[in-house]
RNA sequence: GGGCGUAUAGCUCAGUGGUAGAGCACUGUAUUGACAUUGCAGGGGUCGGAAGUUCAACUCUUCCUACGCCCA
């Protein structure tokens, strides 16, 4: 044997080899200038990241596409880098101080920044060794970032172009308040939760002396957040409540805090629920805030009691009692928090009204609350309960963004694959919120908005005494950095601009040219204020905003920002947007998918991408999704050291079919483990018989049948293989290699050809010369036809198949440009037919596999007697039967065996067991006697018969006829066994 | 409450208006040359339930049940 290869395929020996082989000779990205482009954006991981399953399952799947357009011979570019995270980043580096007893606020901005950068130096970006690892084949060379600085260049542009056609806005309005991470987080990035907690029941007391209708001088409220009634501005009953229509527009006073606040009639209140009136907080509830706008709360007047901690605070109204102040909204840490103390402030004055259960033996029972379930808002990363906050943010106007998005999936400039997603879609952008892009943090990118304070002009001051300028000062809100809609806002994207702008602001109100003072933050400018030095009738106060943009911003440039815009003539984002296709999760379509639709078509004007594929999760065995507080996390890490990566690959894109889940199983990543070492053994036999690499990409002549019958099966399964890689379904492409490969070229092939080297058969003649070549041939084409899904094994396979002018990973496509017989392919389909009957019938009548035996054919047919004579050494060898004999069998028994049509008679004097063959018959007989009635019963049908598919009426007539010549025959071969 | 998805062999999943498929598992069997991470052969499913459309339904429609996800 003259084999290089080791008997056994050992992953690991050829992955790092071959990746770095690839990566250091610019295989990801050959120059192809005149090519067709074809172009991926990963969806960029997050910097703080490992690879976990979702990410190998996305990445494979990007990978197979990327690597099957640049063997098709694209301008294949697969553009990768990482997200900066804000949250999360900022979390991790947090993290790490306090472990060392350290904290962010120890320093300041630019010095916590610098340490994220070191952090980012030292440890981010793990994930991009990781997916290397798994063989994808992006263009690293140009590995972005979302900080970088020409990324950073694209996000202030695009803040700034929308600021100035006016889709980017001040607003004061609730927001998600995180108060464990202290930002705004978007209504995304909110988990609604169903938890246990409690409805509480209390009694407002009517003011001025008022009465319900039956006589009650209070009104019942029910909520499963009592600490809010500190901020209660109103109490609401819908406005067809009978019980309460007499009272709408009268008063009650609150218990502890004695605020009066008025009862309003208002659709929100639902008459079902609790008693039917329902009190309004609008500071700290999304619906109450509607209602107190309804009711003709102004934003600014409604009251807030929390701080950014979500500790009480004084309400503007500087009601709430001093004992209630500082106390945390709720339990935490088993102290009892402003809701413990309200219940028990308003049961020890009788406001509160128990509730009443039955407990099982049917004794009466009194509850302080009615212990429910509550669908409870928590946040993504910081994991606890969100607070609707009231403060000034910026926001998105995301409603109009979303109309061209919409009109582009409506129309079919965009494709969702599958379709069923487009629904979602729809529902989402059509009800899209305002997006909150602000982010209390540090690390991010800081929104380009300068500050300073409200000057005004001799026009609009109501006397000549009316101060020249507002000076709002930096309050409780305004030391978490946020924005004060009093203030201008000077808005560009450097520093200069924006003075520029303050200065022009100034120099327009007040007629003359002041000097800029530029404060870190409001802060100091509030203190400079009041100090000695400043002197308001030669300088102003501008400060930057504080806050960074939602990482989401960001990343919704990524089609583009990464090619070169916004700068001009880039020829890279002139030929690579729009991309051609985006593979992501569907858990991301709206976080990501949809703002690049927004951004593209805001940024570029057109569609990021014409084709959009979500693909599910990975799930546990068990059908559970995947996490680490399950502990059921499976590490693809693990998976590519146990079964080698190619294996994982081939798994995940076996497994993807669409509009499904994947559950892991890890019993199938072992079987493709076993396929690669299939495969590899079937090169090894092929190098021990001479069969080396093909010389040309179309197919060689063939003059033998085997030869003709794999070239045709070659063209079948690449047509297999491109169809089902046009409609993306990986599942399809996958087992169309797998079964190719294993079933057909593994199982029938290289056994059919395995007489044409044996001892004795001259290797010069012919048979051998043509044999190798199309085997050489069939081979290269299952290793690039194969080489998208398991890249390492094709490539190692390639190079030991000889010395190669270029690696698998750029080579091209098969284009077998071959006509074969229909001859050839049928006398293969007909010895395989012949081989597999003759195995069965061994099996059934317990003949040893190994005996050799006789076989008569009374009456050939064309394609037999051709077959047995051309094909007599496959036939021989793997049917084991010795040379066929034409024309009847000597008397005795015998048994019948079928090749297609053709049937062969097989004596087995002595060692037959008739009842065994009879029992054989008698199954296939009674099977083809069931087949032929239904058939007969069909045709017998008129309806049928007239109403059909001609089609569908000839192929069951056909069937009929052979399976009632099977039935004659079997009861005939029945008959001769007596 | 609204929307979506799934239900096919023991398990994990494909599938099509016209006689149900794969991988694994299982059973039997084979071992001096590519491969036991293998070969050969085989058993196993009234395609969740009900009704309807049709000559014909696993496939289309409606309803129901179970599970999952998203939104409110």
């Amino acid at each position: 044997m003259s084999t290089e290869l080791p008997t056994t395929f050992n992953p690991a020996d050829i992955e790092k080899r071959w990746y770095s082989h690839w990566e250091e000779t610019g295989g990801f990205r050959p120059e192809r200038p005149k090519a067709e482009p074809f172009t991926i954006v990963n969806p960029p991981p997050n910097v703080t990241g490992s690879l976990h399953i979702g990410h190998a399952l996305d990445n494979t799947l990007q990978d197979i596409v990327i690597r099957y357009e640049r063997l098709r011979g694209k301008d294949a570019l697969w553009v990768v880098g990482m997200d900066h995270a804000g949250i999360a980043t900022q979390m991790v580096v947090e993290r790490q101080m306090e472990e060392r007893q350290d904290k962010r606020t120890n320093y300041s901005r630019e010095e916590f920044v610098e340490k994220v950068w070191e952090w980012k130096a030292e440890s981010g970006g793990q994930i991009t060794k990781q997916l290397r690892r798994l063989g994808c084949s992006m263009d690293w060379s140009r590995e972005q970032f979302t900080m970088d600085e020409h990324f950073t260049k694209a996000v202030l542009k695009t803040f700034v172009d929308l600021y100035n056609d006016g889709l980017i806005y001040r607003d004061k309005r609730l927001v998600n308040w995180d108060p464990k991470l202290k930002t705004a987080i978007s209504d995304l990035e909110v988990e609604q939760q169903t938890i246990p907690g409690h409805f509480w029941h209390f009694k407002y007391p009517l003011a001025d002396g008022v009465t319900l209708d039956d006589g009650r001088d209070y009104i019942e409220v029910a909520t499963t957040r009592p600490e809010t009634m500190l901020a209660d501005m109103a109490v609401a009953v819908h406005p067809t409540d009978e019980r309460y229509r007499s009272v709408v527009g009268k008063h009650v006073v609150l218990p502890i805090t004695g605020r009066r606040i008025p009862i309003v009639a208002d659709e929100h209140a639902d008459p079902e629920l609790g008693s039917g009136a329902v009190k309004i907080t609008p500071g700290h509830d999304f619906n109450d805030f509607e209602v107190g706008k309804r009711a003709g709360i102004a934003a600014g007047d409604m009251l807030n009691m929390l701080d950014g901690d979500a500790n009480v605070c004084q309400t503007a109204d500087g009601l709430v009692p001093e004992k209630f102040l500082g106390l945390h909204r709720f339990k935490r840490d088993g102290e009892p928090g402003a809701r413990e103390a309200v219940v028990e402030r308003l049961k020890a004055d009788g406001y509160l009204i128990p509730h009443i259960q039955k407990t099982k033996k049917g004794e009466e029972q009194e509850l302080d609350a009615e212990p429910r379930q509550i669908a409870t808002p928590f946040g993504d990363r910081g994991g606890v309960v969100i607070e609707p906050w009231l403060t000034d943010q910026w926001y998105v106007d995301a409603g109009k963004l979303a109309a061209k998005p919409i009109q582009d999936v409506r129309d079919g400039t965009i494709e969702i694959v599958p379709k069923s997603w487009e629904k979602t879609f729809f529902n989402w952008m059509e009800n899209i919120q305002p997006w909150c892009v602000s982010r209390q943090l540090w690390w991010g990118h800081r929104i380009p908005a300068w500050y300073g304070h409200r000057a005004f002009s001799a026009e609009e001051k109501l006397t000549p005494e009316f101060p020249d300028f507002s000076y709002t000062v930096a309050d409780d809100f305004a030391l978490h950095g946020s924005v004060n809609l009093d203030d201008p806002a000077f808005i560009a994207e450097d520093e200069d601009a924006a003075l520029e702008q303050a200065r022009a602001y100034y120099r327009e109100k007040h007629g003359r040219e002041y000097e800029i003072v530029l404060c870190e933050d409001k802060r100091e400018a509030t203190r400079i204020l009041w100090s000695e030095d400043f002197d308001q009738s030669k300088q102003v106060l501008v400060w930057r905003d504080q806050d960074v943009l939602d990482t989401w911003f960001s990343s919704a440039l990524w089609p583009f920002a990464t090619l070169g815009w916004p700068e001009d003539n880039q020829p890279l984002l002139e030929k690579h947007f729009p991309n051609n296709l985006l593979i992501s999760g569907f858990d991301i379509l709206f976080f990501w998918d949809a703002r690049m639709m927004m951004m593209g078509q805001y940024n570029m004007g057109e569609a990021p991408w014409p084709r959009l594929y979500l693909h599910g999760l990975v799930r546990a065995a068990d059908g559970a999704k995947m996490s680490k507080s399950k502990g059921n996390v499976v590490d693809p890490l693990g998976l590519i050291d146990q079964y080698g990566a190619d294996a994982l690959r081939f798994f995940m894109a076996a497994m993807e079919s669409q509009g499904r889940d994947i559950k892991m199983d890890e019993k199938r990543v072992e079987g493709y483990r076993n396929f690669a070492t299939k495969l590899w053994n079937a090169t090894r036999f092929c190098q021990s018989n001479g069969i080396g690499k093909s010389t040309t990409i179309k197919a060689p002549t063939a003059r033998l049948a085997a030869n003709q019958w794999i070239i045709g099966e070659v063209q079948q399964v690449c047509t297999e293989i491109e169809s089902a890689m046009e409609d993306l379904r990986f599942d399809a492409a996958a087992n169309a290699i797998y079964q190719f490969t294993w079933s057909k070229f593994c199982d029938w092939y290289l056994e059919l050809i395995k007489p044409v080297f044996a001892d004795g058969a001259d290797p010069e003649a012919m048979p051998a010369v043509e044999t190798r070549e199309v085997a050489g041939w069939a081979l290269d084409q299952i290793l690039v036809m194969l080489h998208p899904f398991m890249p390492f094994i094709t490539e190692e396979l390639w190079h030991s198949q000889g010395t190669r002018q270029y690696d698998l990973i750029t080579a091209a496509w098969p284009n077998p440009r071959a006509e074969v017989s229909k001859q050839a392919t049928d006398a293969i389909d007909w010895v395989i037919d012949l081989t597999t009957n003759v195995r069965s019938a061994k099996n059934e009548l317990g003949i040893p596999p190994g005996a050799k035996l006789a076989a008569y054919i009374p009456s050939a047919s064309a394609l037999a007697s051709s077959t047995i004579d051309r094909s007599s050494a496959a036939i021989e060898r793997l049917a084991r039967l010795t040379p066929v004999v034409h024309g009847e069998a000597p008397d005795g028994p015998a048994m019948q065996v079928t090749a297609l049509g053709d049937v062969f008679v097989i004596p087995l004097e002595g060692i037959i067991d008739i009842d065994a063959e009879k029992a054989r018959l008698e199954k296939a007989l009674a099977a083809s006697e069931k087949e032929a009635k239904s058939l007969e019963g069909r045709l017998g049908n008129a309806n049928f018969v007239e109403r059909a598919k001609p089609e569908a009426v000839e192929k069951a007539r056909e069937d009929f006829a052979h399976h009632s010549a099977e039935v004659e025959r079997l009861q005939g071969a029945l008959e001769r066994l007596g």
